[in-house]
DNA sequence: CGAACCGGTTAATGATGACTAACATCCAGG
DNA sequence: CCTGGATGTTAGTCATCATTAACCGGTTCG
């Protein structure tokens, strides 16, 4: 058994092509609803010809929401150290965000559909890097809206996701630069409406 | 052959039984992960059985998903003609939406996963609904929001959606009536951001 | 009574699909 | 050269699963 390269090594440009292939398809069809032979067709190469990059279907699940988890993760992390001010940090939170729901639709889809998906070990390692990025935001609202208890700011943050996620689902509405200002505006006054009210 | 009985005549128990059974395994595994032998398990009866009420699997989600999207819409224009008032309209709408939201998170989630899994004659039945579920929506909005073109309003109306929705990622931070709360501020919120900034 | 339907059951059947085996090609370095 | 690794290929194999078949016990109502 040769031992698969540990994830984040080495970008090998086959692995990310059919990474990028196989988070289309599974944002199309799902995860069940989409086989081997289709991941292996969308790059040109066949079927079990995918077991000489990955170990497995799953383990191509595993790594791209593992992925995704660290991207967002690490560039909140990156946005938020750089931010002078709260409200600055803020901004470049939803920033990122929209960003990367913009660029990476099926990848926004796949990250909140098919976590269900990945078996234990790597499971527990993607909730804790979600984790860990939503606490990036609870922080940061922590210091603007201190009044407002933890588990709020929380439910709040999930509530911000959502909308900022919506994108898959109004493609095409509007041009990107437009719906990228009206998510952030969109976003920021969500956030003002936990303490104020019209 | 038995002729189905048509989609939403006599609520035969067993039926509605079935289909939120289904709908808890659809949420939590996907249609494609969701077996009959389970879904028949997790009625009582095994696997088969199902066909004495169903005509097949994916009928039984098109089914779903139909009835799903004719309570949304029905409920709008229900409350939508019960307001007296373009911001009581939306507050309606909003309050809605929440209400389906908590009280049903597995079909809120099913809707807008699966639906890539109905086949085309009840898909695009399904599509109108949703679209006038939305129109409702834009319509109300356009009276409060007249300078914002209407695909600003959609995509605004989805984000709402996404920011609603969100309630299944957030299970259990708070009660359900503070949560109810919180997202009706940050919904309302979003919105007159199109509009205001801070 | 008894025929017919209703709602179940268990045992095929037939596809589909993940994964493995066995085999080919290409290319690098010794 | 020629050997070995990396990357493909095609042809199994073995499960799983939706769907159908064949059969059965009630209940209704004519």
């Amino acid at each position: 058994m040769t031992v698969m390269r540990s994830p984040t090594r080495v970008p090998s440009p086959r692995r990310r092509e059919i990474l990028d292939a196989a988070a289309t398809l599974f944002a199309a069809r799902g995860f069940h609803g989409t086989s081997i032979e289709e991941i292996g067709g969308a790059v040109g190469i066949s079927g079990p010809a995918l077991y000489r990059h990955f170990s497995g279907k799953v383990s191509l699940l595993s790594e791209m929401l593992l992925d995704i988890s660290e991207r967002l993760r690490g560039s909140a992390v990156e946005r938020v150290t750089r931010a002078e001010t709260a409200a600055e940090a803020l901004d470049a939170l939803i920033g990122g965000q929209i960003d990367f729901a913009l660029d990476h639709p099926a990848l926004i889809t796949v990250h909140d559909r098919e976590l269900g998906n990945v078996p234990e070990p790597a499971r527990r390692q993607i909730r804790r890097l979600q984790r860990l990025y939503v606490e990036e935001w609870v922080t940061v609202l922590s210091e603007l809206y201190p009044d407002v208890p933890p588990p709020g700011l929380r439910a709040a943050t999930h509530a911000v996701f959502g909308l900022l996620n919506s994108t898959p689902h109004s493609a095409g509405e509007l041009p990107r630069e437009a719906m990228a200002a009206l998510l952030h505006r969109m976003a920021r006054a969500a956030l003002f409406g936990l303490v104020n009210q019209y």
